[in-house]
This record gives structure tokens, sequence and C-alpha cells, in this order.
DNA sequence: CCATTTATCTGACTAAGGTCAGAGATATGC
DNA sequence: GCATATCTCTGACCTTAGTCAGATAAATGG
């Protein structure tokens, strides 16, 4: 561990001060640098921003945003509008100047990139390349949030159809059931989402599931890692906070059913204590089903 | 190339977006970050440092500078004094509460990275300070600076003495020739040194060498590579800065003499168009002897 | 309809970061 | 020994970044 915070410290030199450069880069263009921030904010959405989202994105104080806006006002890149549809809030979005300006700074940005990386070899690019993919997800798995939110999300309700659409996909038999949205989430359920930089990155819920011995257990729904993720090991810890989640909620023992095709499903479970159990429902897609007690004193 | 460089600027846009707080705790010491900075760039020696030195190392204007250090002596951390060479300028250096502020920052910025590591499982750890290093090592060499400098630059003999320990390490009958410290660099040399950050990570020469058929060619010296570079590509750099200063000297070639325990030079030289020839010199720990020939017009 | 809340804006203020023009002292070249 | 260059410092000045206290206008709850 020690060696590893060593690692990171250096790195962290080394790359900061090769990269501050990009960073400053954005000053080339005669703007400081939260100026461009929020430039560069106000353009990642296409129909504009409200000027609340971006205070609450960019974690400024209104009075500056406030004045940072009428500084690109008055350069021309941005238009600010009230909101129709609350006449308090205004929107914010790009003029024609503001989206060339965006490319403009896109563009050195690339340039930038390229020039640090114009002096390796081929080979030593796509080290280069997949090293920092690598990098690049550890550390956003090191800094997921996994959170509960309502059933009706628009959020959940996003997550768990991308699970759908993908299961459609492997079991191509099945589409009946699951055309109506209201069908996706249970609004009994509890869902759990995983968010990396506020985007959705994974769910999970559980819901009350009558067991045929007559107790009720929490059955595991819906759950999904997106595919840039799989092998983060954020399987296993949405699986863990939905247990947690289940204990808390009292009920003595998680269950799930799954299909034998799912490989790495199957291993996740037994390898975090589920045993499997003889059939408790009827899904027709279904060919295992597992279970996991739960410590009553936990949650 | 396109991709590497989209994959580099979202690692980039990850990283920062998590270590900025990594950088900004330094104000958590109620002390803005410029005089934090220079706070570490004078503990990193520990004679002190020239004001000169710090002016250059840090990239800031003398004034900024001055009333930089005027408010850390106020806070009781540096004292400078002149410098009895020279009593223009003055040196600047930790008082014992300096170093004890300077261990404090030490200590925040491991913790900072032991939070950012800790929701990481053991093996996820070891995986990113793996990616971390490989990255390091590439962006480093990508951003190396190799140069010309005199025979007698301290440098180059002291990265001349680790090839020197290195070899006398391989072949143990070897110490006589070597031990006399002028014996290691040729004044008739031409030395090269790869920086980076200012710190040598390789070095090589060329010397003019009568052959046996009475031509004059480039010989090949003191080529070492740093053991954390290797496998970076220096090496084959190195070797093609010298081959473009032996054709700027107007030489019709370049030899080189290895031995065949050096498995990986072998291969090297062979990879880059160099040819086995027989023995040209009456050097005992060679077993093998090569040649490259120059096109006349580089240089 | 009125009190309260919400969203944005303006004005006043502060600290940080940085530049520029000399002043003053010391070293160096001739 | 004198002109010139070098090194550090102070004073004056500017922009950037950010905070805080209201003012204003629109929405909301009752």
């Amino acid at each position: 561990m020690q060696d590893d915070v060593a690692t990171l410290r250096r790195f962290n030199l080394a790359w900061s001060q090769r990269t501050g450069v990009l960073e400053h880069s954005f000053l080339g263009l005669g703007r400081p640098l939260a100026a461009s921030r929020l430039l560069l904010e106000v353009g990642s959405s296409p129909d504009g921003a409200s000027v609340l989202d971006l205070r609450t994105r960019l974690g400024l104080d209104s009075g500056y945003l406030s004045r940072l806006l009428r500084r690109l006002e008055r350069e021309g890149l941005v238009l600010t509008e009230p909101d129709p549809a609350d006449q308090r809030r205004r929107v914010a979005s790009l003029t024609e100047d503001g989206r060339r300006e965006l490319r403009e700074i896109d563009r050195r940005s690339d340039a930038l990139a390229s020039s640090l990386l114009m002096p390796l070899t081929e080979s030593q690019r796509a080290r280069l390349a997949e090293a920092l993919r690598t990098a690049e997800l550890l550390v956003r798995a090191a800094t997921l949030e996994i959170g509960e939110h309502p059933h009706d999300d628009p959020r959940v309700l996003a997550a768990v159809g991308r699970y759908v659409d993908e299961v459609a996909d492997r079991f191509s038999d099945l589409d009946g059931g699951f055309n109506s949205p209201g069908a996706l989430v249970d609004p009994g359920g509890r869902y759990l989402l995983a968010l990396s930089d506020g985007v959705v990155v994974g769910v999970g819920g559980i819901r009350p599931t009558p067991m045929p011995d007559g107790s009720v257990a929490a059955e595991v729904k819906r759950m999904w890692v997106d595919p840039s993720w799989r092998g983060s090991g954020l399987g296993r810890r949405l699986l863990e906070a939905l247990e947690q989640l289940a204990a808390s909620d009292g009920h003595p023992a998680v269950v799930l059913d799954t299909n034998r095709v799912l490989g790495e499903a199957l291993s996740l479970y037994t390898r975090t204590g589920y045993v499997e159990v003889p059939r408790y429902n009827d899904n027709p897609h279904a060919d295992a089903w597992f279970r996991k007690a739960l410590s009553p004193a936990a949650g």
C-alpha cells in the first residue's frame, strides 16, 4: 500500500508537470480559465443549460457565475434567455461564434495531446493508451458513488432499459413482457445507482418476494453494469450494497435467479457466499436460483 | 493515433478532476499554493537554493518570488542569507520549522493519495500502480531531452561512472584500466545525455577511431541506459542521435564493439542496420564488432 | 392575495497571482 | 578605476478568482 501511494504521487507529479500546460492552453485564447471552463460546460449540452445547473456543476458562487456569463455574452459567445417554463430561471446556450470557439479549444487540446504522443513509437503509444485506460477505469472505480434513487427516477428507468435491451439480445425469444415501460421497475422495489461523474454506470434493485416456505426474502433484480466497467469489481460492490439495503429492511435472506449462460454473474454469486437452491419462481429464462442468508445484526 | 489522443484527453480530465483536490490541499495549511510550491522547492535541495535558481525552476517573476520569500521568512519557515561566493546572490534554506512544515505537507499528500486508493481491493491497487508506472515511464520517454554536453560535465562523468560500475559487475576480471577517472571519458569524444526532468537517465558518446583499412570511423562508447528506463526505446533513440552526431562530423560510418552476453544490445544493433564485421580493436572484453555506414547527406 | 421561497443579478470587497519599472548593491570586463 | 552587467528588492499596478450582502422579480403555499 505504501508503495502504491508513492507510485501514485510520483505519477501525479510527472503527469501534472507535463499536462499543466494543456490546461493553461485554454488561456492561450485570451480568456481566463474559469470563463473557458464555463464555455465548455454551456456547450456540453446541446440545448443550453440553466444558470442553476451550471452553478451546481461547476460549484461556483451565483454572483461570480453571473459575471462570467455577462463576460461571455459581451464576447458574443453565449446567449441567455429566460426559461419559458419558469421565468425566474435563465438558460444559457452557445451562439454560432461560441460553437466555433469551442471547436477551436478542442482542436488545441487535441494538438497538445498529439504533440505529447508524437515522440513515441506506434507500439509505445498503444501501451500508453492501454495503461491510461486501465488507470482511468480504476481511478473512477475508486471514486464511484453508489446510492439509492426513487424507482421513478428517469436515470433508474434508463439504466434498467439498457439492462433489458441486453437481456433481450441474449434471449431473443424474450420481448412480450418487457415492452411496457411500467413493467421494468417495481414501485415496491428499492433501486441503487452507481454514478461516476454523474453518469450512470450500474444499477441494481431489490424487491420483497414470497418464498415457497411462506417467508419473504429480498430478491435482487435488474442488476446491470456498463460494459466498459466490467471487471472493475463494480458488480460485487453493487451486490454488497443491495445486501445491506435488504438487511436494513429486515429481510432474512437475499435470493436471485439467473441463467447459466451468464458465467461471470454465476461466479460472482458463488464467490460471495450464495448457495444454489431449488427453483422458487416460474421465470422461464432462469435455470439457476441462489440464496444468501443475511446476518440479522447487519444494516 | 486519434484514438490514443482521445484516450489521453479522457484520462487527463478524469485524473485532474480527482487530484486537483490533492494540489489544493496544500492550501489547507492556510498558505497560497505558490508559497507552498516555493517551500517545496526550497526544501528539495538540502543546502538551500539560490534565489536565481528558484526563479528559473519555478518560472516566477523576480519581484513576485521576492515577496513570496519574504512571506515565508515572516512565517519563520525559510532563512535567506547572502551567498559568500557572490554577495549579490542570496541563498534560501529551510529552518527547523520549515522542515517540519514540509513533513506535514508530505504527510497530507500521502493521506490524500491513500484515501484515493482505499476503496480499491488489493489486486486493483496493484493493477492501478502497475498502469501508472507504465504510463509514467512512457510519458517521461515522450518528453525526454537528448542533447550534447561537454566531456568534462560532471553529469557526463557520473553517468559514465554508472556504466563502468555495471560493466565491472558483469566482467569481474575488469578493474585495472577503469580505476583512474580520466580514463572514463575521452576528451576527443562527444557525449550525449538523456535528461528527464533534469535527471540523467542515459548517456552515450562517440570518438574518432582508426580502422584497419586506414579510414577513420566514429566509435560508439559508453552507451548506458538507466535500469528503470530499459524497454522504453531510449537505447535506440540515443543510438540514432549518436549516428546523427557522427554524420554531422563527416564520419563515413559508425562502429562499435560489444559482448554476446549483452543480448538486448546485440539485438538493438542488428535491428537498426548494423552488420557484424571482423575485429577492429584489441578490446579483451569484446567478442563482436559491428559497423553501420552513414549516408553522406545526413547531418 | 399575501408571505415565503427560489433564481438571478449588482455592488462592494478581499486575496491570490502576476507584471513592470526602477533602486541599490555587488561583480566583471576592459 | 570606471562603465556595464547581474542579482535582488520595493513600489505601483493589473487581472483573476472568489465571497457576501442585499435588490429584484417570479413562483408557490396557504
